[in-house]
DNA sequence: CCCTGCTGGTAGCATGTTGCAACCAGCTTG
DNA sequence: CAAGCTGGTTGCAACATGCTACCAGCAGGG
């Protein structure tokens, strides 16, 4: 076989999320959800994704239950792409991304499309791990566990 | 051109640390790598992946300044890659996406490994995405700018 | 030093996936 | 009712992925 490799039997919820997110396009939708976008010819012009594509990855972000597919709000026969609350969960995922990007790809001062708190217009506080009982954590301080069954 | 389209001149954060981590196997990597792998072989091992990819991916790891290669802790001629500094900046994203698996992949009680707080042991809090004044933001709490230059 | 195995790769080939462009059917608006 | 939007599908060419085989340098025992 010669299929990309899956990984959605792993035992690593990691992997899951990779596998079921698919692709970086699909990530990137998610994002372009995230700030309103709704309908496929949005979604097109806004990443220049060819549509064939597209169409692949809005099926499987459907599939996978990321995305639902309603009838669209103006009215129209048109269908609209919205996030599920699955996919609404991926949030601190985007902003995590985002962050990591902000730190390491901008020059200071260089433009950039930037997320803000939209009653302030502020930037947003950097993501934190923390412990159960509110201690900041660096990746020193955690290690994995193998969890046969609780 | 049919080359895989790349985002790193996207005024989008999320974009370029997409075209950064450029694919699956490059996050599981780091996602062991954080874990404490170290060797070639050890990530060979660990994510079953034909080693040619393997190779590529590591190179590109460290051509982006995630991962760096550097003579092996155990006095052998061999080399080991390490997280570089911006590489554990991206603790954050593996925690969202492992919480995030872990939410929604997982039947209650269905085995898998799991990050803890190496002192008690204990799982992490889930990431919370704060405002710069410490509310709790929801996604429709937040909105996209358009920064010029500042 | 010599043989054997381990480590960390490279090379070649088959197949899968991506990207582009062309095409098309159903809306919908003047 | 015709023209253009919307949301696709199809075909083809190029690239990426996965598998297997191969191979060079190190390591360790004898």
């Amino acid at each position: 076989m010669v299929t990309r490799t899956r990984f959605d039997d792993s035992d690593c919820p990691v992997a899951r999320s990779v596998d079921a997110i698919g692709d970086w396009w699909s990530l990137l939708i998610v994002r372009d959800a995230f700030d309103g976008s709704r309908r496929f010819g949005e979604f097109q012009r806004s990443l220049g994704v060819a549509k064939n594509i597209l169409t692949a990855r809005l099926r499987s972000l459907v599939a996978g239950d990321v995305l639902e597919s309603v009838p669209a709000s103006d009215g129209s026969a048109y269908r609209e792409y919205v996030l599920t609350a699955k996919g609404r969960e991926l949030f601190p995922v985007i902003v995590a991304l985002r962050q990591w990007g902000e730190a390491n790809f901008f020059a200071p001062g260089e433009p950039h499309s930037q997320l803000v708190d939209r009653r302030r217009g502020e930037r947003l506080r950097a993501l934190e791990v923390r412990s159960a009982d509110g201690r900041l954590l660096d990746p020193d301080d955690t290690t994995v566990h193998k969890v046969s069954a609780e």
